[in-house]
DNA sequence: CCTTGACCTCAAGTTGACTTGAACTGGCAG
DNA sequence: CTGCCAGTTCAAGTCAACTTGAGGTCAAGG
C-alpha cells in the first residue's frame, strides 16, 4: 500500500476530506502528487493526523501545530512547551472541579432557591471576579452523532 | 445607589461596556431607563452579570443561560440541569487528566524522539480514535483577568 | 463513447461571543 | 452658550476551524 488517496485517508483517520484539504492549505499535511485530479498521501500522514489529532486535544491551536513540525516536516516537538501545557492543563482542571463541585451541591441543595444557598452564592462570587475563569465549549461536529437519531440539540436532563 | 449607569455597572462587573448592551440586545440583562442617551441599570443588574459569569464559567451558551430565566426574569435554574452539567464536567476533567499525565510524561520522557516513546505513542492512538476528545480553548479577551489568588479547588487526580 | 460520481478549486458561509467603526447625541463643565 | 466626551445606534468585522456551494475535471464502467 503505497500512497493512499483522499477518500482512503479520510477513512482510515475518521477526519473528512473536505479537513484533510484544509490541512493541506494550511500547510499541516501534504499531498505526495496525484492520481487524475485525486491527492495521494503517503501512509504516514496517518501518523501526522494522529499527532494533529493530539495536539488539538490538548488545547493547541492548528497553528502551533504547524510549528511543531521542522520545515523538513519532521515533528519537532519541545519539551518544555509540553510541560506548560501541562501546567496550563492542570490549572484549567483545577477550575473546572471547583465548579464542578459547586455545581454538584448547587444541584442537591436544599435551599428553595439558588440564591439562597451559600454555595451557590459562593461560586457566584468567584466566577464574578474571575477567578473560575474562561472556557468554551464545542458543539459536536456533525459526524458520527448518528447515534442519538433526530436529536440536534444535546438532551440534558429536560 | 439607585440605578448605576453603563459605564459604573461595567466597572462594578469587570464586564465591558459592550458586552452590556450586547448583553441587553440578547436579552440577557434589562436597562431599567436612560438619563439622557444612557442607560440605567438596577443594581441587581451585577448579580446577574454574575450568574451569567458562573454559567459561562461551566460551560453553558448564552442562550442556555437566557433560559435560566424566567419570563420574570427571576432565576429559574433546574437543579437537574446542574446535575447533567457536572457530569459533563466531570468527563471532561477525567479526559484533561489523561491528557496532562500524558504530556507530563511526553515532556519528561527520556527517548530522544517522541515517536518512540511509548507513552506518547499510547496518547497519539488515544488521540486518533477520538477517545480523549474535543476541546477548544478560548484566547483571553484583552482584559486583566488578575486576581486568580485564592483558589478553592483541590486538583484531584493526576 | 458517454455517463456517472467522486474528486477538484475557490469563494463564501457558519457558529458564538463579542468588538470595532462610523456617524450621531446630549448632559454638564467652563 | 458651547465644546467635550462619554455615551448612543447599526452594521460590519474578528477569530478558529471548518463546511458548503457552485461550477469544473477526469478515470472508469456500461
Amino acid at each position: 500500500m503505497r500512497d493512499i488517496d483522499i477518500a482512503e485517508a479520510a477513512r482510515l483517520s475518521g477526519v473528512r476530506a473536505s479537513t484533510l484539504r484544509f490541512y493541506e492549505e494550511k500547510g499541516l499535511i501534504a499531498s505526495h502528487g496525484r492520481r487524475g485530479l485525486r491527492r495521494l498521501f503517503d501512509p504516514a500522514v496517518l501518523d501526522r493526523l494522529a499527532l494533529i489529532a493530539l495536539g488539538r486535544a490538548a488545547g493547541f491551536s492548528l497553528d502551533e501545530i504547524a510549528r511543531m513540525f521542522a520545515p523538513d516536516g519532521r515533528p519537532r516537538i519541545d519539551r518544555r512547551m509540553l510541560a506548560a501545557k501541562a501546567e496550563e492543563l492542570e490549572r484549567t482542571i483545577r477550575k473546572l472541579n471547583a465548579m464542578h463541585d459547586g455545581l454538584r451541591h448547587a444541584a442537591a441543595c436544599p435551599a428553595p432557591s439558588h440564591m439562597e444557598c451559600p454555595t451557590f452564592r459562593r461560586l457566584l462570587r468567584a466566577a464574578a471576579s474571575g477567578a473560575i475563569g474562561e472556557r468554551k465549549t464545542r458543539r459536536p461536529p456533525r459526524k458520527s452523532f448518528a447515534a442519538t437519531g433526530r436529536e440536534q440539540g444535546r438532551a440534558r436532563g429536560s
